[in-house]
DNA sequence: ACAGACCGCGCC
DNA sequence: AAAGGGCGCGGTCTGT
């Protein structure tokens, strides 16, 4: 076990002070000052790794890097985790908010944002504690830790909470290492792409060449009035107007519509996309010298998955991934777990069927030959059927298939779904806790069950009723495998950064470092003579992963290395 | 003028 | 019989 040590900032300036812990959280020395926060962090890495333990590693841990912290305690970030497993939910997870609640104060709103002027990123603002006036920061930090190590212990599976604590925490300190360093992007690269698709660059506010002709090309194929294909409404008209009553104007319905138009506005969309969501004022607000630096949010989905606050970090179209090109003598590890929600599913579940597929390498391509008489595509759309709730169309069958097969994966799913349509909740297997339904759903529910049939275009509550209650299910099916996914996925950011940091340095001091994560996906950049090296570190991380969240399964979450220079070269 | 709902699409 | 999970973002549209 680390030696744990709380740890508070000055509010202004560069000091801090600072607290020994036993592992219970007991004090295990008294409260010390330092002048220099950074140095004592420093010191106290060299000579014992410790365990940090602060209120938020967003608003501490930036002011500390480049310097690195092996490992933490983040007290807003476990705070929520431990409510939700006890049953508590959307609480504020301000440190002051937990103090509050520990000593039976009324809990201060949690005004994070609100209040932030928008010329700065969130992660740079000063430590918003929000504790009362006059309360001492380090000991609300202490007392709110030994606090959280109490809960912790109290789960109902104390070592996955524990290890859920801590991954998580680890996952804060990758997060704002990675926007520190930033994935490298190059903004020529990016250039080029853009004026291929959208003609050369325009001032800012003009639409490009290319996409105003095909904007013009479509009013044309309508009949020449003025149309603004940006309008559902007027799609929608025009085409009405051509003969074609149209649902709506997504993209896979204009695939079927026989009609020059069609076309048109299918290229229209997707150069519009391209220019509005990533080109020239993108690249002007969130890729600036060299480097793409999102914000990530830990925990920003419920599930467990990060979030990401602008630049759409997570959201990187396939088109554009050319730009994301390693410095010169570097080279980019890109990694990804296939097929890692199914396998979730075969460790989660103990089928042994299904444990068998996903003892391959290619789990869909065991289980056609399993179950579905080779055919792959199949395998999948049913898997992906079982694991959405997916029962239309042509999935209905094969979802029969899968059940008399891998009985008990289905029933694992099938009881997650009905839980959730129960109004109960669900938990990962690190015991991450879904959300209770809402207010409108139990009055929904309520309303359902007495029976009522107050009649609408929804149709009768008892309608409306099961429709909610079946999406819930759908919710509580997936949120089971996405968010063990999301475990093993932090597990594996928490292992990797620690053998990274054993990596290297060169001759200049460079390392590898992570650069991008994506739900399943990791990206390193790496000095090209510790490349191998690093893709070992991945594959390696992903096996610790596997174990120390599924303990032993003979299920494989395979992560393949790709060393490459550009991202794009990758798959 | 602004806020929030809705749409549709990018990613997993 | 039918029933598709999770996000962020920028666009229009609607209500105030």
């Amino acid at each position: 076990m680390a030696t744990r040590i709380a740890l508070v900032a000055d509010p202004d300036g560069p000091g801090g002070r600072f607290q020994r812990l036993a592992d219970d959280g007991s004090p295990a020395g008294p409260p010390e000052r330092t002048a220099d926060l950074a140095a004592s962090v420093a010191a106290a890495e060299a000579r014992e790794r410790p365990r940090w333990v602060w209120a938020s590693t967003d608003a501490l841990y930036p002011r500390l890097l480049p310097l690195r912290a092996a490992r933490c305690h983040d007290l807003a970030l476990v705070e929520p985790l431990l409510l939700a497993h006890e049953g508590h939910y959307g609480h504020p997870r301000s440190l002051g908010a937990a103090w509050a609640r520990l000593h039976g104060l009324a809990v201060p709103e949690d005004r994070r944002e609100s209040a932030l002027p928008d010329d700065q990123p969130t992660l740079f603002q000063p430590d918003r504690l929000q504790l009362p006036a006059g309360t001492d920061p380090l000991r609300a930090v202490v007392e709110v830790h030994a606090d959280q190590q109490r809960r912790i212990a109290a789960a109902e599976h104390p070592d996955r909470m524990r290890l859920l604590a801590a991954a998580e925490s680890a996952g804060a300190l990758a997060a704002a290492e990675m926007a520190y360093e930033g994935l490298p992007w190059r903004a020529d690269v990016h250039d080029e792409l853009l004026t291929g698709l959208l003609g050369p660059r325009p001032p800012a506010g003009v639409q490009p060449q290319l996409l105003a002709e095909v904007a013009a090309e479509l009013q044309q194929a309508f009949g020449g009035r003025p149309f603004n294909p940006d309008s559902h409404v007027q799609v929608l008209r025009a085409f009405a107007e051509q003969g074609f009553s149209l649902p709506s104007t997504r993209s896979w319905v204009l695939q079927q519509v026989d009609h020059p138009a069609a076309a048109l506005m299918l290229r229209y969309k997707e150069l519009s996309r391209i220019h509005t969501a990533h080109g020239w004022a993108w690249q002007e607000s969130w890729a600036r010298g060299g480097r793409f630096r999102p914000e990530y949010v830990v925990g920003g989905v419920v599930s467990g998955r990060w979030a990401s606050r602008g630049g759409g970090a997570l959201q990187i179209p396939r088109m554009l991934r050319g730009a994301v090109v390693a410095d010169p003598g570097w080279s980019l590890v890109v990694a990804d777990a296939a097929q890692l929600e199914p396998r979730v599913l075969a460790a989660l579940s103990g089928d042994a069927g299904l444990a068998r597929a996903a003892a391959q390498g290619d789990l869909y391509e065991a289980l056609a030959a399993l179950a579905f008489g080779g055919d792959r595509a199949r395998a999948k759309l049913g898997m992906l059927g079982a694991m959405y709730g997916q029962t239309s169309g042509e999935v209905g069958p094969l979802l029969a298939v899968l059940r008399r097969r891998f009985p008990t994966a289905m029933a694992y799913v099938e009881a997650a779904a009905r839980t959730g349509e129960e109004g109960g909740v669900v938990r990962s297997h690190l015991g991450r806790t879904c959300p209770p339904p809402s207010a409108g759903w139990q009055d929904l529910a309520g309303a359902g069950a007495a029976g009522a049939g107050a009649e609408d275009d929804g149709g009768s509550d008892g309608d409306r009723a099961v429709r909610a209650a079946r999406a819930r299910g759908r919710f509580t099916r997936n949120f089971v495998i996405q968010a063990s996914a999301a475990d093993w996925a932090l597990a594996l950011l928490a292992a990797l950064r620690r053998r990274l940091a054993e990596i290297g340095p060169d001759a200049t001091g460079g390392r590898p470092h992570l650069v991008f994560f994506q739900h399943d996906e990791v990206v390193v950049h790496v000095p090209t003579q510790y490349a191998d090296a690093a893709a070992a570190a991945v594959a390696e991380a992903g096996e610790e992963a596997r174990h120390l969240v599924f303990g032993a399964t003979p299920v494989r979450m395979p992560l393949e290395a790709h060393v490459v220079e550009c991202y794009a070269d990758a798959k």
